[in-house]
DNA sequence: TCACTATGTTTATGATGTTAACATGAATGC
DNA sequence: GCATTCATGTTAACATCATAAACATAGTGA
């Protein structure tokens, strides 16, 4: 696979000599973002405070982004990516019934909690993607990546609706509960987040 | 009760005639505050162009708020002051078990649905507030207030503990569903609200 | 070698939050 | 009743931000 316009394979992140082109500003630009904002609580990212990381000119990035907000789904993309590569490696792992279900759903909230400023900028800004912008399908398709993990624990002895309806339950719950806790409303405690995802009942669907 | 700091009892949010000094102008900040990110999607709100609406400069604000994070708290306290009322009366005027749940949490629901930006702006601000700030307890009275709301319906034959525990779930899960209703990943559907919410098992505690 | 394109740079613009210095209305003390 | 003080406005100025425009150079292909 060649480097596309969305992977993030560079070298390091500041220009390597004093060569006047950059290499992969845009790849540098996304991995540098990612960086700077997992170290942050909230996605709060300055494009002049960004380019002077990257060693280049403020007005640089625009060669590669139309505006910031590009950028932030560009970033708010990995990131999507990023969480649904790890939701869909957890169910893997993980076995079935409603202990994997449990451990699903404390996935889910943990990498929340591991990257709260990336979990808030994903859905900061999934809900504004203009669908006619770059690659709106893009983050279609990394959400549906992320439903179908969160539905992989499903119970099985339901109808298709019912799943439907369960793993909406399932993704609200656990989007609430670790938005709760980002929010610093509730304090992150592993067991008490099972004990809660466990109360579903998929009878009632 | 006369008015203190917190009351928003104004008659205009303009000036009125061309008296020097504007009557209560923190007040009227608050109420045009609230209107404006009441008629938007997200909290956005310009110092500068709250001051305009108000026929004030820019600065006049400071009189009054620190900063613009001390307005919008002030603003989130508001509003999160409607909420629990909104939701304390819901809990009153609904009867009690599994269909008065469910009720209370399309209430909870149709409320971040109608009032979009209010609802982001509380749970943005009071994750953020400086305990040593103004009004920290007001913050925490507010939010007791909510999940008492929330805990209002909850079945009494379960013990303290459980009641805690369902509680939260219950919590975390219109939450959850109200913010992927805001972020655009779910469509708002009373019906379906309702059924996700009676999902819950109690026993499951 | 010569144009062309991609990708940088510098400079400039208008918006924002915020501070400082100043002005005036209303309230207070004599 | 008058002078002083305090609360609450004002304007001017600054740093920062996103962004646009004009210019420059590095690499590419004829």
């Amino acid at each position: 696979m060649n480097a596309n316009a969305n992977s993030v394979n560079i070298k390091s992140n500041v220009r390597e000599s004093g060569g006047y082109h950059h290499g992969d500003l845009r790849a540098a630009a996304i991995a540098a973002g990612m960086q700077k904002i997992d170290e942050q609580d909230h996605p709060d990212l300055g494009l002049r405070a960004l380019a002077r990381d990257l060693g280049v000119s403020a007005t640089a990035l625009y060669r590669h982004f139309p505006n910031k907000d590009a950028l932030l789904d560009a970033l708010a993309l990995e990131g999507l990516n990023r969480l649904g590569a790890h939701q869909a490696q957890a169910a893997q792992s993980v076995g079935g019934g409603r202990e994997g279900f449990g451990e699903m759903g404390l996935t889910y909230v943990r990498w929340a909690v591991e990257h709260p400023a990336l979990m808030r900028l994903i859905y900061d800004r999934v809900g504004k993607v203009d669908l006619a912008a770059t690659n709106p399908t893009k983050m279609g398709e990394a959400f549906f990546q992320l439903r179908a993990g969160i539905a992989a624990t499903m119970p099985k002895d339901i109808s298709p609706e019912q799943q439907a309806t369960a793993a909406l339950h399932a993704w609200s719950l656990v989007h609430g509960l670790a938005m709760l806790i980002l929010d610093g409303q509730v304090e992150y405690d592993a067991d008490l987040v099972r004990k809660v995802v466990l109360m579903t009942d998929f009878t009632n669907c």
